[in-house]
RNA sequence: CGGGGCAUGGCGCAGUCUGGUAGCGCAUCUGCUUUGGGAGCAGAGGGUCGCAGGUUCGAAUCCUGCUGCCCCGACCA
């Protein structure tokens, strides 16, 4: 490709809509341009780089036995109805009518549609397993678009449906499908974890996701050292009660006065203890209309998918507003505590470890130290409802954990018979009789993955792209060629020869100065460059830097073109 | 949806408080010079100042309403 000829037009500011960095490279490198919130149009340029995503998700997904389908983008409300999810699925639904003013949607996924379709294609056990994929755009009406086409509204998205005769079969299919993926993020050069994660609204048992690690991530995730390897995102990761038996009371209950002390750090400071020796108390709505009490230890932070789960607690999670607060327990957030509470109270089990702690005293301007459960209140039930943090012990037994942040950017379910249940979709089984199919179901975010490469790949300069995913593999750079016809006549050769051995050039064959052209190389961050200029050429040499390096390699002209060859193969 | 902010050539911004003929940098186009790390000089084009209404002799600027976008909190590939 002549860059002369193709529409690139990169910028040196960062857009100030931009705040993440994949997002102001995506933008600075002429990779998307946004249509409205959350809508975005890829530029030829970056639609190379989605195509490469795109095309090492099918060819794994081929690899792996899966067939292609491709389903509507609007979708018919009868469907949304006979799930249950037109009432369930909320405002994150685009909803639209026809002419006849008949409902539709436009699909943010496509359990119902694919379930429809196997329940018509598919009428006996002999026709499983199965497994339907799509790679399709999605919209999903987000409350807050957000990173570029990290968090966009329209998306693309493969995503795979497979049915089953029984749990086994489904079993099977499921670790075909998280290989494959495994096979995916590998060959994409990215680095990335596998992880046990919350089903969420999709329903199902088991669940993995997978997590392209980067800091400014969305998900954290704890990662175990053990041998094990254990990874599961914080939302769901057990934190196990401690070894130890609670310590016998050695202090007597005091009253102090802490005026104006509401939050843990001003308590601790005051009290001249670690926050670890703190229980503070959260109120949370409860299923019933009241609030339940949740008692966790001042360093530690409620998790809000194991809480929710908890009997007697709202789901989703909502934290109790300040009138209730006043209302359960006669004072505002900042005093409260668990001795004399009257309303229900779940203490986190490492809160309960605790002996001569320090909490609210549920009066104005009151805490209370050298507490002891058991003593001064009745122990209430323990219960994980807490964030794991770094050096907790794996909760299967082997090493510690340790947090990182992650992009999620697949996740498959093993959905049981959800779907297929609510939407009649059975086959005959041996004996005849009609059995709901099991489903599984896996999806991958495509245009995700673009941002999270770079997310994950890049340096002050610009993108610096895993081989598999670049949208040119070299970048030719001829210096002064409107000046010198034996830079120009090299640079064509090579362009030329370049191009028939299938290699994706992009000739950097505009008139701009040199500073312009390196800068420019380096922010779309193609792998190989390739600079032909007179003061090489007068010693028979050129220059070649890989992206990833700090310094240039002068090679003989003789063979220059077989070692590039070479390296572009390697990747 | 709640809270905060912004809206002025393609991009980044000043001008708004204190009303008086719309400006700067980058980008684009032309010419000359320059050519190993985002050049210099000279010139050119491009903006109903988000939309609608109002106040005023006069509105980018003041008032009212609307719309769009961005940021912070509960959701997800």
């Amino acid at each position: 490709m002549r860059w002369s000829h193709y529409p690139v037009t990169t910028v040196k500011e960062v857009p100030s809509e931009a705040e993440v960095v994949s997002h102001q490279l995506m933008l600075r490198a002429g990779l998307i341009r946004r249509l409205a919130a959350g809508i975005y149009t890829w530029t030829p340029l970056g639609l190379r780089t989605l195509r490469k995503v795109e095309t090492i998700v099918r060819e794994e997904m081929d690899r792996a036995g899966a067939l292609e389908v491709l389903m509507p983008a609007v979708q018919p409300a009868e469907l949304w109805q006979e799930s249950g999810r037109w009432e369930k699925y909320g405002p994150e639904l685009l909803r639209l009518s026809d002419r006849h003013e008949r409902p539709f949607v436009i699909g943010p996924t496509h359990e119902e549609v694919i379930t429809d379709f196997a329940r018509r294609e598919l009428k006996s056990y002999r026709q499983l397993p199965v497994n339907f994929y799509q790679i399709q755009t999605k919209f999903r009406d987000e409350i807050r678009p957000r990173f570029g086409v990290m968090r966009g509204r329209e998306f693309i998205m493969k995503d795979a449906y497979s049915f089953h005769a029984d749990a086994a079969s489904l079993e099977r299919g499921y670790a075909a499908m998280r290989e494959a993926y495994v096979r995916m993020f590998t060959r994409m050069g990215l680095e990335f974890r596998v992880v046990r994660a919350d089903t969420g609204a999709i329903g199902g048992s088991a669940s993995e996701e997978f997590q392209v690690l980067a800091d400014s991530g969305e998900d954290a995730i704890a990662v175990s050292d053990g041998a094990d390897q254990y990874a599961a995102n914080v939302e769901l990761a057990p934190a196990l009660p401690p070894a130890a038996p609670r310590p016998a009371p050695a202090q007597a209950l005091a009253r102090v006065a802490t005026p104006g002390r509401r939050t843990i750090a001003e308590v601790a400071t005051f009290l001249q203890l670690p926050p670890a020796r703190l229980v503070k108390l959260l109120l949370v709505e409860g299923s019933d209309g009241g609030v339940v009490a949740i008692a966790l230890r001042g360093d530690h932070e409620l998790n809000a998918v194991k809480a929710q789960k908890l009997p007697g607690v709202a789901s989703p999670l909502r934290m109790a507003g300040p009138d209730s607060i006043r209302a359960a327990t006669g004072v505002a957030p900042g005093f409260l505590g668990p001795v004399g509470l009257r309303c229900a109270l779940y203490a986190d089990h490492a809160a309960l470890a605790l002996a001569d702690f320090a909490c609210g005293g549920n009066e104005e301007d009151l805490h209370l130290t050298g507490v002891n459960w058991g003593r001064d209140l009745p122990a209430p039930q323990g219960v994980d409802v807490r964030n794991v943090v770094p050096g907790d012990p794996s909760p299967t037994g082997e090493g510690r954990l340790s947090i990182r942040r992650g992009i999620e950017v697949g996740h498959i379910f093993q959905l049981g018979t959800k779907y297929s249940e609510a939407m009649q979709a059975t086959v005959l089984d041996e004996s005849g009789k009609p059995v709901p199919m099991t489903m599984g179901c896996y999806g991958i975010g495509i245009t995700r993955i673009v941002a999270a490469a770079i997310e994950q790949n890049h340096d002050a300069a610009g993108i610096v792209w895993p081989a598999p995913l670049a949208p040119f593999q070299v970048v030719l750079v001829p210096l002064n060629a409107a000046k010198s016809a034996r830079v120009r006549d090299k640079a064509e050769e090579l362009y030329a020869a370049l191009t028939a051995a299938g290699v994706e050039v992009l000739f950097d064959d505009r008139d701009a100065r040199p500073g312009v052209k390196f800068a420019d190389a380096e922010l779309l961050g193609i792998p190989h460059r390739l600079v032909v200029a007179e003061r090489g050429l007068d010693a028979g040499r050129l220059e070649y830097r890989h992206r990833r390096a700090a310094a240039n390699e002068d090679w003989p002209l003789d063979g220059a073109l077989e070692t590039l060859l070479a390296r572009v193969r390697a990747g």
